[in-house]
DNA sequence: CTCGCTTCCTAAAGGCTTTAAGAATTTGGA
DNA sequence: TCCAAATTCTTAAAGCCTTTAGGAAGCGAG
């Protein structure tokens, strides 16, 4: 019998494409030998554990999300900046489900692999550009940053939760909360 | 031998409690039965299935979350309100991971329960209680309310989770949001 | 007291993760 | 080329989890 030809980065890229088809919380390994054609025990010549496996996948997802923000982000400033970072982040999200939930933390500092965190650095960096182009000063670019981010991430997931009922525009709401941050920004209040 | 007098609230209180003290992913049915004393299969006699139990502990704390919120509230307005409405908000998140993490959604809109959805409801409310102050007008109150949910919960989530690394004051940044999101309230951009 | 409802138990099926030990396949060096 | 080492995959088994079925025991109302 030849072999299958599994692999960490083939398991984490099926994983990954699991999670948006049938949800995350069906991706298992059980489910994922299934795939590959493999016996459970299999995997585990490639991945240390369940845990290990989950945390790749988190750091697949953060890059390509990364990639998108970044190409979305290219010659761009300002609120024009602002806008497509934005809609760059909630496409992703809306159209990936699955990986986009592998990516809301479990809740466990410390657990974040290098490549997690290289990839944290990497949407912190690009989430600073927007701020160039509003001049907001060196010293609060930290909160600002983190401003951004928590709305961003915020709005995303109670969207696609369902947290915002039917009520109301989605996608209005989206555009007003950008003029909004775009307010503040614009604004960002003196120390 | 007496009864154990297992009851579905209580079964949903020791479960927020387990949540906060073992951590959300340990809270099984197996381990609330232990808890009590109590077989595995009884439980089944107060709580359809786990994701029943579930959705009690979303209902239950989205309530307790809402009750310190509303007094933190109490008597305050503009600016004052903001903070004291975010301060609680966030005190709750980290001084009950386990039972904010519950809050989570796991991703499924449709299941939410009329308790989930009502206290949802009290949750704008409460929002909107703060938008008062600031006169943001009746058509805007949606997206406004938005915005505050996503950005209080976005950053809750990404500060448990351990997102802000440890660089830079956490509760610093926390004031200079609020900052922000008072300039963006009191400038609110006209449609 | 006893009937009937509810709570709890035993039993069992089925799914998931993880480890141990060995067989089969590759691969690279002699 | 050919064999030995390394890697991949399998079988086997333990342990934990959820859920259902069927029956026994407790409890409250009449």
């Amino acid at each position: 019998m030849p072999r299958a030809g599994v692999t960490a980065d083939r398991l984490t890229r099926a994983a990954a494409e699991m999670a948006d088809e049938a949800g995350l919380e069906n991706v298992t390994a059980s489910a994922l030998a299934r795939r590959f054609g493999v016996t459970v025990a299999s995997l585990y010549s490639h991945v240390k554990n369940v845990e290990d496996l989950r945390l790749r996948v988190v750091a697949l997802v953060l890059d390509e999300l990364a990639d998108r923000v970044a190409a979305a982000l290219a010659g761009r400033a300002g609120k024009d900046a602002l806008v497509a970072f934005a809609g760059a982040y909630r496409e992703f999200a809306k159209a990936h489900p699955g990986r986009y939930a592998a990516t809301q933390p479990r809740l466990d500092p410390g657990k974040a692999t290098p490549e997690i965190v290289a990839a944290g650095r990497r949407h912190t960096e690009l989430t600073r550009a927007i701020l160039r182009g509003y001049g907001v000063p060196e010293a609060e670019q930290t909160p600002a940053v983190r401003l951004l981010s928590s709305t961003f991430h915020g709005y995303v997931t109670l969207e696609i939760a369902g947290g915002f009922a039917h009520t109301g525009d989605v996608d209005a709401s989206w555009s007003r909360i950008l003029d909004a941050l775009d307010v503040a920004l614009r604004n960002w209040p003196a120390d």
